[in-house]
RNA sequence: GCGCCAAUAGCUCAGCUGGAUAGAGCAACGGUUUUCUAAACCGUCGGUCUCAGGUUCGAAUCCUGAUUGGCGUACCA
């Protein structure tokens, strides 16, 4: 997102270079970026590379484009060349006019729709376990990501596609029916998902001492795996379930609804919602046509075991199996069919998958099959892949029990930020339902900032001996900013109709608070574009931090002048509706007062 | 073995298409409150950007090779 300014100086400088040297530099080798903090000036235009052209000395070069543009562009006030870098100052008054007539406007950072759909699919839970940090990540990812698409003028369906079918979801069937005697979330006031991964729990406990027992006997590992009673069991049930028995099916029913109950209350309080939701017991057998019509197309070919394959070699990638011998499907079978599904359903141009990086292989392997098979949206499939969230003991392993469960974990978030509201002395005059509300919204700031601040890509260490800050780089911090600027702007009397004068003279504190506050919609581009809330989430610590330069530099209330104070008005409330509008693209609200 | 990903201050992270003396936060130390919310602000300390080559006027960034860590390479999902 490059505005009139930019604009305009890359255009003169390239006509600079054309009347100067005779020269047409190619756009690439225009390097405009931000002048840095220590220098005089606001954009800095590179012109190391013009001085082929020119033949002179990086700096001369830059004092003479310097010479060519202040009569041609109005917003320059002044330059000044050091070593090949051209800074360029512009005047304050088209600074405080950008700020005027672009940045208090009501369409500011935001973009008219651009005509494609979309869908982001993520959280996509399986049914036998509560949900732990790491689909907390998840789903924050997610739904940052289909906001801030949103916002960039795609039309978004959030899709979850649920994994409630399996030997999983039979290890938690077949561990409750043992052992739970009839137990039920109301009879243990156990959260339903929590109630169904305490049987997963057992079962795992049951099967390994009966893995034990068999290798005491003798058998190799391996062997004890397969051949466990429970195990079988529960393979058993599966099979059951595939059949449709009616006891098995009826069981699963009702422990998948308890499950689902207790997902909505984890959603609810991480503040995500779906449009769709796929459950993989729908979907589960899709995809078995396009094996058929890989095989007529000579996409994917037979063994003599009848199993079906794509020999992906050329793309230095292995073969893979799509369809088992006994014509079941796979993983990649029934995402295959899942895929196609969705695009018949609604016809997006682009599709983007939340999902860890430890299956950037399967889907490697879906995207080109999809691509072999003359798929025409194949190339708008994309793989979010994010880091695992790792402990100081390395990964989280729920049948282990050392997982950080996302219940637990937004329960002390919001008991910290509880302690620390009321150790500041911040609750005075507020109702029992407003403090709730401000522990909520404190504590799942601070936890969703820690987590979406980081590059997607990135892996994620949470220590959970150390807790996660209120202060400094953190969510808080930048919704401190805020209630602080609100309360500035009520004690301020501020409104829509407070006038906003013309100013020719701004500070520095000001003068930086509106070039990075203009920033803004050219950072949703690169957060859009890149599928990276992190991005949005580092400007809006930038900007609160900003703010509370100028809020210490500067006098607010008691400016000299009237208009002063006005002006400063304005500035604080398009800083915190700014903030305020990021941070919402983040799923993170931010409050009145704090 | 092969493939993918990562490596930046004691710790957690930024660093946009290659550009100026590599930046924040935390931790440590010091300062700022009769003045608009101190969850704040200012300062000090802290770096062979894992290593070695290469491309370039210029490399944390691009290329090659190594090292370390993670993940994958299932007729699991």
């Amino acid at each position: 997102m490059i505005n009139a300014i930019q604009q305009q100086l890359i255009e003169y400088t390239k006509q600079a270079v054309r009347e100067l040297y005779q020269s047409d530099v190619p756009d690439h080798q225009i390097t405009l970026q931000e002048t840095r903090k220590e220098f005089e000036g606001q954009w800095t235009i590179v012109t190391f590379p013009f001085t082929r052209f020119s033949k002179k000395t990086p700096e001369l070069t830059g004092q003479e484009i310097g010479a060519y543009l202040v009569p041609r562009i109005s917003a320059i006030e002044s330059f000044n060349v050091i070593k090949g870098f051209l800074n360029i100052s512009l005047s304050d008054a088209y600074w405080a006019d950008l700020f005027k007539t672009a940045i208090t406007g009501k369409s500011f950072g935001t973009f008219g729709p651009n005509g494609r759909k979309l869908m982001v699919e993520y959280s996509s839970p399986n049914t036998n376990k509560p949900l732990h940090l790491g689909h907390i990540r998840n789903n924050l990812l997610g739904y940052s990501v289909a906001e801030i698409l949103k916002r960039y003028g795609y039309e978004v369906i959030k899709a979850n596609l649920v994994n409630d079918r399996g030997i999983h979801i039979c290890k938690s069937m077949l561990a409750w029916q043992r052992w739970g005697n009839g137990e039920t979330p109301e009879s243990s006031s156990l959260k339903g998902d929590h109630l169904v991964g305490k049987y997963y729990v057992l079962f795992d406990r049951a099967y390994k001492q009966e893995i034990d027992a068999l290798r005491a006997q003798g058998l190799s590992e391996e062997d004890a795996k397969k051949q466990a009673p429970i195990i079988r069991e529960a393979q058993q049930m599966l099979q059951q379930w595939e059949a449709g028995d009616e006891a098995v099916i009826g069981l699963w029913k009702m422990m998948n609804g308890w499950v689902y109950a207790g997902f909505e209350r984890t959603y609810n309080r991480l503040g995500v919602d779906f449009d769709k939701y796929y459950y993989e017991s729908d979907t589960y057998l899709l995809g078995k046509d396009i094996i058929q019509e890989g095989l007529d197309k000579g996409v994917f070919f037979r063994k003599a075991d009848n199993s079906v394959w794509i020999d992906l070699t050329e793309d230095g990638l292995d073969e893979k199996l799509v369809l088992r011998g006994d014509g079941t499907s796979v993983y990649i079978t029934q995402d295959l069919g899942t895929a196609q599904l969705k695009f018949d359903e609604f016809g997006m141009e682009e599709s983007i998958y939340v999902v860890g990086n430890e299956q950037d292989y399967h889907f490697k392997v879906l995207f080109l099959i999809l691509k072999k098979l003359g798929r025409s949206w194949a190339d708008g499939l994309f793989h979010l892949s994010y880091g695992m969230v790792d402990l100081p003991s390395g990964k989280m392993k729920s049948r282990e029990g050392t997982v950080v469960d996302a219940d637990d974990l937004m329960d002390e978030m919001r008991e910290t930020a509880k302690k620390r509201t009321e150790e500041l002395g911040k609750t005075e005059g507020l109702s029992d339902p407003e403090k709730e509300h401000l522990y909520h919204i404190i504590g799942m700031g601070a936890l969703k900032y820690f987590l979406l601040k980081v590059e997607p890509k990135k892996r994620l260490l949470f220590d959970p001996n150390e807790s996660i800050d209120f202060q400094g780089h953190t969510g808080p911090f930048i919704q401190y900013t805020h209630a602080r600027i609100k309360s500035v702007l009520a004690k301020g009397s501020f409104s829509a109709h407070t006038p906003l004068p013309v100013r020719d003279e701004l500070t520095d504190s000001e003068r930086d608070l509106i070039r990075l506050l203009g920033d803004y919609p050219a950072v949703i581009e690169v957060s859009a574009k890149e599928f990276s809330p992190a991005q949005l989430a580092n400007y809006c610590f930038e900007v609160a931090k900003q703010y509370n330069k100028f809020y210490h530099e500067e006098s607010i209330l008691k400016a000299e002048v009237e208009s002063l104070k006005n002006f400063r008005l304005h500035l604080s409330e398009a800083t915190a509706r700014i903030i305020a509008d990021g941070m919402s693209l983040l799923g993170i609200e931010v409050p009145e007062r704090m």
